[in-house]
DNA sequence: ACCATACATGCAGAACCGTGCAAGAACAGG
DNA sequence: CCTGTTCTTGCACGGTTCTGCATGTATGGT
């Protein structure tokens, strides 16, 4: 039995069965309790299981299947997300765009900030669940399953009814010419009816998007109030951007 | 049966009954009362639950765990999702509603299902994300943390423009007079907005359930295609329902 | 005031944990 | 093909934590 697998086969568990007991588990594979002990203390080093006595628990029920396949957000994207975490007011309205800049951004929120927060992700939703003090507005509607977010008519009437002080968008390409740019129209659709409702609009793009263009616009440049990237200090993109207004905020 | 998963059980429990006596928890988990206490004693300690003579009870009448929730009964639950998953019929569409049993259908769906699924659950939303043949409608609103789905009037407005052949509810009490109740008011009426859309309308409800009753009601049994239970073949309960027309489906 | 029940404490046995260590597998370099 | 290195795995050991029982005390009801 190979590690990895042996790793896949705890999460499995764990995502079924709610809960995983390390000496049934070792007596099930044939393995020695500890090497199940092992795994399960890398596991709760990487977030995806929480270590308890005599086994293990999912870190947070609903998240974590959705975890076990999504590797750990990149060091790049935690920080852009730290950033943007940074724009939200107490009290405020925040309108949170799906994907996985925008999960490392609640997970880089402190745990007891009071705000609203809309989204039209279920699994941003479901990751606000332990921020006790964040009231979450989920804007319905299909789900598009390629980037687990509600698009689609009905979708975007139902942001029409929201405000908010800060939108944090996600893009797949940052491009000078093409602007902001991702890869589906309704998704494309769905950003610029969130943009529209908050009274700043910040996007997030770690590096790798930077000078990249997908299909699709969501926006011009001049419509945004800033970006936060990852970016090289000097990347020609970037100082060009700036050179036409549009703030900029580096990590460090 | 591990020791946080007690503590866990215990937390649901609040939650859901509003209070914990130590002798029957005791003797329903098979643990001393010692271990009981010593629970509570802990989680008190927490701020988790106000310890009293007997038992235990929240520390505030609002503090709900839905996290603690994923931990009880399982092994009710999963038998009980495994027959309502087969009442699922290809190319159809499904009202699901939120909550653990909800999920437990949602993992006993097979992978490569065809339907339609209505939820008000970004947690369920989000666990049908591996299932790619499911079309996914969610429905929007106001989150509810204590119950980690979408509430308030945006939900059930948004529910009225769905429609569907069969409708799977949750609910935390099935009793004979009350009828059957959940533990909060907008949850309640969110979920007689979802029957209302579907043709047929079935409940989940291990057999812990059975007998109890929470404070609002949901429907009368009158207004239910049937009940999913993995209850005692002649809780007498369960013979009442079935002698009023309610259509028993039973565990094996 | 009395009694039944619930409680805290101490204790012993059991279960669980981390660490160190050695045997073996995988692998790179010569 | 051999050898040294690194990584993994299982085992042994000592320490820690948990659990149920016994004891004596506190509490609430009658």
């Amino acid at each position: 039995m190979l590690a990895a697998e042996r790793r896949d086969h705890l999460l499995a568990l764990l995502a079924r069965e709610g809960k995983i007991i390390a000496k049934d588990v070792a007596a099930e594979l044939g393995i020695s309790e500890d090497s199940v002990r092992r795994d399960l203390r890398d596991l709760a080093g990487e977030g995806l299981c929480q270590r308890v006595y005599g086994g293990a628990l999912p870190v947070s029920p609903a998240v974590v299947d959705y975890h076990a396949r999504q590797a750990v957000a990149p060091d790049g994207k935690r920080k852009v997300a730290a950033v943007a975490a940074g724009l939200v007011r107490p009290g405020g309205a925040l309108i949170l765009d799906g994907g996985t800049t925008a999960l490392a951004v609640v997970h880089a929120l402190p745990q007891d900030l009071a705000c609203t927060v809309i989204t039209h992700s279920p699994t941003i939703a479901a990751a606000l669940l332990d921020h006790p003090q964040a009231e979450v507005f989920l804007l319905g509607g299909r789900i598009f399953k390629h980037s687990a977010v509600a698009c689609g008519a009905a979708a975007v009437e139902a942001a029409q009814n929201v405000s908010a002080d800060l939108c944090l968008l996600g893009v797949t390409g940052v491009h000078p010419e093409a602007g902001l740019t991702t890869g589906d129209p309704e998704e494309a659709a769905m950003k610029r009816a969130l943009a529209a409702r908050a009274a700043d609009t910040y996007v997030l793009a770690s590096s790798e998007k930077i000078g990249t263009a997908s299909r699709f616009r969501v926006l011009p440049f001049e419509e945004i109030s800033g970006l936060i990237t990852d970016a090289a200090p000097h990347d020609p993109v970037i100082e060009q951007l700036a050179a036409r207004g549009v703030e900029i905020l580096m990590t460090d």
